[in-house]
DNA sequence: CTTAGGG
DNA sequence: CCCTAAG
């Protein structure tokens, strides 16, 4: 089976735009690497490309996903030991049989999520400056996001990979390895997939030794292809339209344009009975990027940048002349990314699997749902999007370490991409008991390279730009602290039990915290089914029977929802299957539908009519 | 908390 | 999906 529309969702009315695409042609790629050669790429265009780079993946989703960070509540100096690092995995378990593909957010996944090194952070991770390691961000809004620092592997020269001193790695968990949609990544994951909270540290893909042949492949068709195809692909294609002017204060219409523009809303699921109340959840506070350095003119030219980059366009040998003209590039390497305060909620017997869905919910609803770049120097956020590199300080032969990139969860929009599904498509069959809690989104500071080590971390917070983000990061002051204890608890457990997630203080986020809409998780052709069946066993009028009936173990699908999804699916029934979006639904169902639709309507109209 | 509907 | 008035 094939997924069929990628973001179509399947009720009506919460269709996401689709994304706009840029043919790759030859033609949008040179005009764009011309820009580069000429310096004309202006702020924007880079933060564009950033974008790009980070949300623009969306056709080419992995289905597993890794994403690392570190959770840093407040972003002040002084809580540096209290960063938390952690790290969320999510993959594909490989089982993709007709169910689970039913819909896109169908996938069945794994999310597995550690909390390690309580004192670590990911700054300890950078590579030495000049390191030709990068982070490697991949992120789309359908949900899976990429995120993993790729290290000499995806180099060319392979003694890098060799050589790489082990404590780099071993020494931070979370450090990822680059994920490639290759097939070598899933011939390896085999060997690393079910990364459970075991609190091994060697866990993680990167530490694992990759097979040689592994290794081979991935550097031999990753390296150079990898590269030029994020390059190359992903950048090229956020429309040069979007990019192209926009200034700042208009990102969030130039995103919106890309992303969708549903307002990006995430909030708990929302539990039939749940002893707990709705939270406002996610912050809207940026995520930063720390960006390992700019890199100029004296870098090799073989060097490669497994993450963003601006790269010199090699294929068309740049001579002499013109770098007589200036014709510098400004090289960059992102090498960490930071999601810091993710608030978690849970209740001590929900299970570790929940927390780790929960976890992973929390990030890439903020990953997914919009994101908006801002390009910092020196803690200052460059707004003027029109200006260019060069005006906006950002030179190549400057030693800029202190380049940094905020990742903006747009608040204004969001395509809340379908989130992993936590539970078997299938209704029926769910079983997983979990209880979704709310997980805010917190912001991320930027993470200033070593060498910038004076810097503000509050940097982001304080920086003019604040002001456009949704704002609300200082509400958060007690809560950071909250939170910190209670991930730190969690650190010596990697195997939490419940019993370690009691530590999490259940902190009431005010009332003026926003709250998050859930993500959408367009209904299955099984859910459907089980849908349809449910509701003509009980009519129209029942939906907490129905409910408790086929979705019993479908924490996420309340009566409400179902309730809604009976509505929608009357209406797409009704309408002509050109019109109808999203998973198609056999008319066979439909047919159900109308007729249990108006079976139940009678039933009621007799019951009006005639009361006892 | 559930329903029922509009948004 | 969200929000809410009603029951």
């Amino acid at each position: 089976m094939v997924l069929h529309k990628r973001l179509d969702y399947g009720s009506i009315g919460y269709q996401v735009p689709p994304m706009p695409r840029v043919p790759r042609s030859a033609k949008g790629k040179r005009s764009i690497r011309k820009k580069l050669d000429n310096k004309q790429i202006s702020a924007f265009d880079l933060l564009a490309t950033v974008a790009g780079e980070l949300l623009s993946e969306r056709e080419n989703s992995l289905p597993q996903c890794k994403i690392s960070g570190t959770v840093n509540p407040t972003i002040k100096q002084e809580q540096q030991e209290n960063e938390m690092p952690f790290k969320a995995e999510v993959f594909d378990q490989g089982s993709c049989n007709e169910s689970t593909l039913g819909s896109e957010s169908a996938f069945k996944r794994q999310i597995s999520c550690k909390l390690e090194k309580p004192s670590q952070t990911l700054k300890s991770l950078e590579g030495k400056k000049g390191e030709l390691s990068s982070i490697a961000m991949k992120c789309d809004i359908d949900g899976k996001v990429e995120i993993g620092q790729s290290g000499p592997g995806i180099l060319e020269d392979p003694m890098d990979l060799d050589a790489k001193p082990p404590a780099l790695v071993s020494s931070d968990s979370s450090v990822k390895v680059p994920i490639s949609r290759s097939s070598s990544f899933s011939k390896s994951r085999d060997k690393n997939e079910l990364v459970d909270g075991d609190g091994d540290e060697n866990s993680s893909w990167c530490t694992h030794p990759c097979t040689d042949a592994a290794k081979a492949f991935r550097l031999q068709r990753i390296g150079d292809r990898r590269i030029r195809k994020l390059l190359a692909s992903k950048i090229w294609k956020v429309p040069p339209k979007v990019l192209k002017d926009g200034e700042l204060s208009n990102n969030d219409v130039q995103m919106k344009t890309v992303f969708g523009s549903k307002k990006m809303c995430y909030t708990r699921q929302r539990t039939q009975r749940s002893p707990f109340k709705r939270r406002k959840l996610f912050e809207h506070r940026p995520i930063s990027v720390a960006v390992g350095g700019i890199y100029g003119e004296g870098i090799p030219k073989s060097a490669k940048f497994g993450g963003l980059q601006i790269e010199r366009n090699d294929g068309h040998a740049i001579s002499k002349s013109s770098y007589d003209s200036g014709d510098y590039h400004v090289k960059f390497t992102i090498k960490s990314f930071k999601v810091p305060e993710l608030f978690i909620e849970i209740p001590e017997t929900a299970t570790v699997g929940s927390l780790k869905r929960t976890v992973m919910e929390a990030v890439t609803a903020v990953l997914a749902g919009g994101l908006r770049v801002g390009v910092l120097l020196q803690g200052k956020k460059v707004r003027d999007d029109k200006q260019t590199l060069l005006q906006a300080g950002i030179s190549h032969k400057d030693k800029m370490d202190n380049l940094g990139f905020s990742l903006e969860p747009n608040s204004t929009q969001a395509p809340p991409p379908p989130l992993i599904s936590p539970e078997d498509p299938n209704p029926l069959l769910l079983s997983n008991p979990i209880q979704r809690i709310s997980a805010p989104v917190p912001v991320i500071d930027q993470m200033l390279p070593e060498t910038l080590p004076e810097q503000p971390q509050t940097s982001t917070l304080n920086s003019p730009e604040s002001d456009h983000d949704s704002g609300h990061s200082h509400t958060e002051a007690s809560s950071s602290v909250d939170k910190n204890a209670s991930l730190k608890a969690l650190v010596p457990v990697p195997d939490m039990n419940s019993d370690s997630l009691a530590v999490i203080p259940s902190r009431k986020p005010k009332q003026t915290e926003l709250v998050q809409r859930r993500i959408r998780r367009p209904f299955s052709v099984a859910e459907v089914e089980a849908l349809v069946q449910a509701v003509e066993k009980l009519g129209t009028g029942r939906w907490r029977d129905v409910k408790i009936r086929a979705f019993d173990n479908a924490k996420h699908r309340t009566y409400v929802d179902l309730k809604d999804k009976w509505k929608t699916l009357v209406h797409t029934a009704r309408i002509s299957p050109q019109q109808r979006r999203g998973e198609p639904v056999p008319q066979e169902l439909l047919d159900r539908v109308l007729l249990a639709h108006s079976y139940w309507a009678q039933q009621q109209a007799k019951l009006q009519s005639k009361p006892n």
